[in-house]
DNA sequence: CATCTTATGTAGCATTGCTAGATTTACTAA
DNA sequence: TTAGTAAATCTAGCAATGCTACATAAGATG
């Protein structure tokens, strides 16, 4: 058998086919989490969607958790290029501040996608080799901003995430009032600015 | 139809058995969710537990759901209580960091529970009037802590509220390796402390 | 004892994640 | 072109889940 050059370009277009219909399953996974919350994300409505039978999702991500995981990759992707965004691009002075609000604007923009990313289970810290290289990117982006800042950056780094985190979830499930939101940064951010 | 004694000591008696199940019904789940996660906390194997049927449970509860809020409200009350005797029996000078430990032991070791009381959705802000009153409570003594301290104690309290709550959900969730956690509490108790 | 209420159980529905096996479609080679 | 093979896709179904209508048993009351 010979590899002639139509059956080259066949075997591309069928890649380009299953790339299409993994991204229109994400796609749908992540407008109905937005929409209607990750519970109405069941692999039959999915199906449906995309006008296949279920067993073609358990082709491409091997279970429904899979899909959830691609969403959650997806999330830290977009979230580590927003953030990479913020820290070039600098307005006004303080760079700390720039991240916080990237940071908070991406998760309020995409609560459910913001959701997933956290509900991944997951077995290996952020910082280890062995983890996706898009949640190691998207944390590179705040290890960088207190590079040479105090003894430890990453200790600091960590504990500006949590904070994050932390405003992001209590705010995400309704447990602090919009209102205050501002305020709220404002502190943060004087909190983590140190003089130099 | 008159109430007679023994009427009432059988009501009593009713009252009392119907409380010791519910909260032999809770237990079980807590016992449950912290051995094997909470998706292994189902409604047919609470009954199996408690040797009643389900729709006992649901004589109780009104759903899982509810199971789930009720240990979540538990959850809650006993934090509270947590961090008041950590507020109160100060042990090295510095209430921070007697109030971050304690939280972060509560977290630690109840990471279900812990899991559990920031799952459960609410519509209503912790310093709302409509709030449960163990949420109230609980966050009543992180409220406790910072003031008189500079304008606005809310805004302080939210901010390292959250600062807790994003160590030990990242903690919990593995994305922080447990080795730095000593020191990113430090780093945390020193943010916090103000001079005065 | 008879009756009525309350407590509890039985059995079943609809939905879910997932999969074995049939079937159709697309490609290959004579 | 056509028979045969491999890949893609679907049909149909299982077991488990949350929940509930209805039947039955237990308990209290007259």
């Amino acid at each position: 058998m010979v590899k002639t050059l139509a059956t080259n370009r066949i075997a591309e277009r069928k890649l380009r086919d299953k790339q299409a219909r993994r991204a229109q399953i994400l796609s749908a996974a992540r407008r109905i989490a937005e929409l209607e919350g990750w519970s109405n994300v069941t692999v039959r409505r999915l199906s449906d969607e995309i006008s296949y039978s279920q067993p073609v999702l358990y082709a491409h991500f091997g279970s429904r958790e899979g899909i959830l995981a691609a969403v959650a990759i997806e999330g830290f992707q977009e979230m580590g290029l927003a953030l990479e965004k913020a820290r070039k691009r600098v307005k006004r002075g303080n760079t700390v501040e720039s991240i916080a609000a990237a940071y908070l604007e991406f998760a309020v923009s995409s609560p459910a996608l913001y959701e997933v990313m956290f509900s991944l289970s997951l077995s290996v810290p952020f910082d280890d080799a062995a983890t996706p290289p898009e949640l190691r990117f998207a944390f590179s982006q705040l290890l960088e901003l207190f590079q040479g800042q105090g003894s430890k950056p990453e200790v600091l780094s960590e504990l500006f995430w949590a904070s994050l985190h932390g405003i992001a979830e209590l705010t995400r499930t309704k447990r602090f009032p919009r209102s205050r939101q501002k305020e709220r940064v404002r502190a943060l951010v004087e909190l983590f600015t140190f003089p130099g």
